[in-house]
DNA sequence: ACTAGCTTGTGAAGGATTTCACAAGCCCCC
DNA sequence: GGGGGCTTGTGAAATCCTTCACAAGCTAGT
């Protein structure tokens, strides 16, 4: 497969909510020009997007929503349940493995970790936060692919590193550290403070030229 | 001043970073080379971002390390403090409240807001929680232009147009939901489901030619 | 003061992504 | 069964972003 941008793949997530809107109200199909209304795109965008991965539309009619939403879960591999491990059960941790969003999208949290003793033992939701130093074990029985770390800077590269090695081949790091993975391992970091940062050069430097 | 790419701000951020962490070490200047490792690009690309504001190296030598921070602080806004309110008490918001890579950035949290009166009064760190009776109102009297966003969904599009009408300019989203903003008001918006669906994404479709 | 050795700043080239624009296909109605 | 009215899928064009490549400038050492 030719390569895809990730524009196109943050895209694509973003019909398929869309999509499960309208299943929800019932709508029987959608068109692009609907799609990119919704997405703050063009029509063609849509279109382009889709045309990676296949032809699902009819001519005239548009997109049968059952059909796209079917579609866009197979091309994100939305149609499997993913386990997933949260490394550090802090403030952010706590926060994400209790996030209902993730559940409700393929997304099966089965374990949260954490050093700190006190924390070890307490109950988040209906999961125990488990010591770090069972991480491998669970990983491996767990067959967990996907990691989301919630560890302080300093700890970050050490966890990324155990987990690897463990088997994990994607992360998700909220840390504002850089890090490095092995080949074949995928990984995103959430930086919030650039969000913020993004939004104070905008500010900053709007005097002309409306933004966006 | 011409159109500045998302990414470029995005890269300046994390630059600034790195040369933050070389000031502490006491690092005195620094090459674009160097930048780039660190950053995971190229040096021409960290010479091109920087060259859209001006011209901050000396030839032969590389970056004045504080200088560049000063130079990049004030390209980005940071040179002043931003006063910023949460809106949303909840688990997500709680945990941006407390999260103090904020404040040593610029910013202040400067009031944390809910309707639940359970959690009105709650103090979270420093500040007290309150009624979101009362944003508008302290949204005009701290002069504060930045909000996030910590309410579910259905709230968002409804809390984005009150904070807006009160003052606000910027929007850090956490709903996962499309928002409409009024002209001259910028918003970002973090998914995080979208983030694991693109990493499943990288999963599902790797198949050949390795990622990244 | 001159040279060797780096490193910047930047046009130009190259590559990637988005937008344009239109032929082709489908539905529905008459 | 044919025509009007939409909408898709897609090459080609346009735009946006990154990389190349090199002249110019600075430092340090002699
Ligand atoms: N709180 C936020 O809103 C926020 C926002 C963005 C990014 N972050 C980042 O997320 C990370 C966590 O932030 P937080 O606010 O939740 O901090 P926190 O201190 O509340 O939580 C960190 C947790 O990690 C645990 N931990 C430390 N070392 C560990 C190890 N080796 N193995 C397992 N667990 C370990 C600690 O015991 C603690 O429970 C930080 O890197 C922070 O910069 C936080
Ligand atoms: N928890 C997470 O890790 C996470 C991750 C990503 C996104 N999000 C999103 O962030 C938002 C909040 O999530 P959460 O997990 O913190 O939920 P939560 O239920 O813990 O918190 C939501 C809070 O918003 C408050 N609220 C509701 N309506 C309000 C209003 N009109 N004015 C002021 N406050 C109001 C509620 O009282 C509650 O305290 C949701 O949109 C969620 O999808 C959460």
């Amino acid at each position: 497969m030719k390569h895809i941008a990730e524009s196109t793949v943050r895209r694509l997530s973003l019909y398929l909510r869309f999509l499960e809107e309208g299943e929800a109200r019932a709508q029987d199909t959608i068109s692009s020009g609907e799609l990119a209304r919704l997405g703050g795109t063009t029509s063609a965008q849509v279109r382009k997007d889709l045309s990676f991965f296949g032809s699902f539309g009819k001519r005239g009619l548009g997109y049968h929503v059952k059909d796209l939403i079917e579609a866009i879960r197979e091309i994100l591999g939305l149609d499997k349940t993913w386990p997933v491990v949260i490394v550090g059960a802090g403030k952010i941790g706590a926060a994400l493995a209790q996030y209902r969003g993730f559940s409700s999208r393929g997304f099966r949290v089965v374990g949260v970790y954490d050093r700190d003793p006190a924390r070890i033992g307490q109950r988040l939701d209906g999961l125990t936060i488990r010591a770090e130093s069972e991480l491998e074990r669970d990983i491996a029985k767990l067959k967990a692919q996907i990691a989301v770390l919630c560890v302080p800077s300093e700890a970050a590269q050490v966890l990324l590193d155990r987990v690897t090695k463990a088997g994990i081949r994607a992360v998700l790091n909220f840390a504002p550290s850089p890090l490095r993975v092995p080949k074949g391992v995928a990984l995103r970091s959430v930086n919030m403070a650039t969000e913020l940062e993004i939004l104070t050069f905008a500010l900053t430097n709007r005097i002309e030229g409306g933004p966006r």
